[in-house]
DNA sequence: CTGAAAGCGCTTACAG
DNA sequence: CTGAAAGCGCTTACAG
């Protein structure tokens, strides 16, 4: 149903800077400088110009500006996964962080396994100064062609050596080792992982952490079963996980595959959690806390993560020699009640 | 912890067309026009050029053809609560489109209550094509504002009388008044609303159908609470409804507050789902088919409203008299277990 | 503090 | 098909 409620005229051409010249008595020059923070002008030619501006409605062209100043004020964010939780969240405080420096964001989204790559030519197009790569990696030329255009990059919650880049991730390491960890010291012997996307540094890394300090505490890994990050990966994992014997505590890459897993556990296999089988999770996202889940897991510091990516990123846009580092940041064990109390 | 692993030089100056041009013996005009899609240019002379361009590294500033042109292929998103998963499936497909049809997207996050009429002076900076609001509205000057600039705006989701823009929703009033239907056709007498945010145009009309619909089968009415759209809120909203004596059906305006209520009679009231209370939701979001939920909910045409959105928004940024319009689309009723069955 | 002038990197009539 | 030229709306030395 469309219901036609008007149409307007043509735009109205806008207000540029030599007219409020022309309208106040002054130069082009002058009215620039009135609207940069310390622009040398004197308070009466400000008032005069910001008068005829308003009178114009008169607003400075961004872009104009970025043209001759050679910076943008847009940083490029690439994310895959918008809709899951964590990601949400994390697009959302980069947005109200970069909203709050005064800078702009263009948003691409990756699917999964497209190369980046592909999409950063039109980010450059747009001058953006800096990106911020959520999902995928880059390939190593492309962070050389970066690095040599002078646009600092930072991968967030992915580690990639040898990258020209920073990363900002965190320790997921220490934390596969604290779930093993944990699931001896309330007397499970056989554990399980489902695992997330192959590739992934934050699999690989919360894995490895896990297999190792299971090996070390001789608790038996009797299953690894790749989720893919979602729900639905979770809840087919967990299937067959158990489709023998079930393990006694379950590790899953990231929440959502956890529900995915609680909810086939409970609803299909008639198994009760914690009960008969543990299960832990990593995000802390919002639904973790509902009571249907209860889920122990992992909470990352996602303000600080991206405070930290937004940091290095206006700091390395300003200097000729960038720093690039790694960051590993602590994450949080959250207790709660999804993995079994002795 | 921080483990710096190097640091690069500084930014190789950017070759600009000209540079190409006097690397391929040709003028910058051709270089211009060597790059445009249907440029009129010789196919010798186009492989030249781009020889050339691939020696240099070139790659065309956008910002200068946006100038130049005053089109700068950017189209803004105002949204807010981008982690409620039905907008962020909103954002990713919004996203997902735009990149197919070659446009940037600016994203800007409002807070709650936030007028968005303070966000978008940013916006026009930056000359956005376009924009899309999905949360909040536009004053009725902002409107005329962004109308007297040429600058199209698309209402996603709500329908604002009067603003000088396009709203692309549902057919909520009907939706809600197929909610009494539904609950008066499997039996039930008493029934309650849990309220979203009280001034927006989807509350608004959810509301208005159900209770006129309600009315008229002579449904009594029980209650009514505000659950603000969040989990939270409709966990409280269901407690407070259920006070001195639960009503038998329940219809919440979305489904995450629909999810919270059901925790709420669950695992807090004791109450049996659908057996003792039926629940409602609406947005079909991802969870809503979990089997912890099975929630019986409508599904909003998200991939038409988007297309339409953007459809519109591209149509009008080229007219000079833009059509505007309330388009309504129609929901689809998803029945599961959450809503009693004789 | 103020203005005249150059220039950012493009697109697009215009003329040939 | 091709080039010379103007111009988009700004910022920023430079000189006063």
């Amino acid at each position: 149903m469309t219901e036609a409620t008007g149409a307007t005229g043509g735009a109205r051409k806008a207000a540029a800077s030599y007219m409020v010249a022309e309208e106040a008595g002054v130069s082009q020059s002058a009215v620039s400088r009135a609207y940069k923070s310390g622009g040398s002008v004197s308070k009466a030619t400000r008032e005069k110009i910001y008068a005829a501006g308003q009178k114009l409605g008169y607003r400075p062209n961004a872009i104009a500006r970025s043209l001759i100043s050679k910076q943008s004020n847009m940083i490029g964010i690439v994310m895959a996964d918008i809709t899951n939780p964590f990601y949400s969240s994390v697009l959302e405080v980069f947005l109200q962080k970069l909203q709050a420096e005064g800078q702009k964001a263009i948003v691409l989204v990756a699917t999964r396994d497209q190369d980046v790559d592909d999409l950063l030519p039109q980010l450059l197009e747009y001058q953006v100064d800096g990106l911020v790569v959520t999902s995928a990696t880059l390939s190593s030329e492309m962070g050389r062609t970066l690095s040599d255009m002078g646009v600092p990059v930072v991968m967030f919650n992915r580690s990639v050596p040898d990258s020209h880049s920073t990363s900002i991730c965190c320790d997921n390491n220490s934390a596969g080792r604290q779930v093993a960890q944990l699931f001896f010291d309330r007397g499970m012997r056989n554990v399980a992982y489902i695992a997330g996307i192959e590739n992934t540094s934050t699999n690989q890394d919360r894995r490895a952490g896990f297999l190792k300090r299971s090996k070390e505490l001789g608790l038996s890994v009797t299953g690894q079963v790749q989720g893919f990050y979602t729900y639905d990966g979770g809840y087919q994992a967990a299937l067959a996980l158990c489709a023998s014997q079930a393990p006694e505590a379950i590790f899953c890459a990231n929440d959502i595959m956890a529900m995915g897993a609680m909810d086939a556990l409970r609803y299909e296999l008639k198994l009760s959690i914690p009960e008969q089988v543990s299960v832990m999770g990593f995000d802390d996202i919002n639904s973790a806390h509902w009571p249907v889940y209860d889920l122990t897991t992992f909470r990352m510091p996602i303000e600080r993560m991206v405070t930290r990516s937004i940091e290095n990123l206006l700091v390395n846009k300003q200097r000729e020699n960038r720093v690039l580092a790694t960051e590993t940041l602590a994450v949080e064990l959250v207790l709660r009640g999804s993995v079994r109390s002795v």
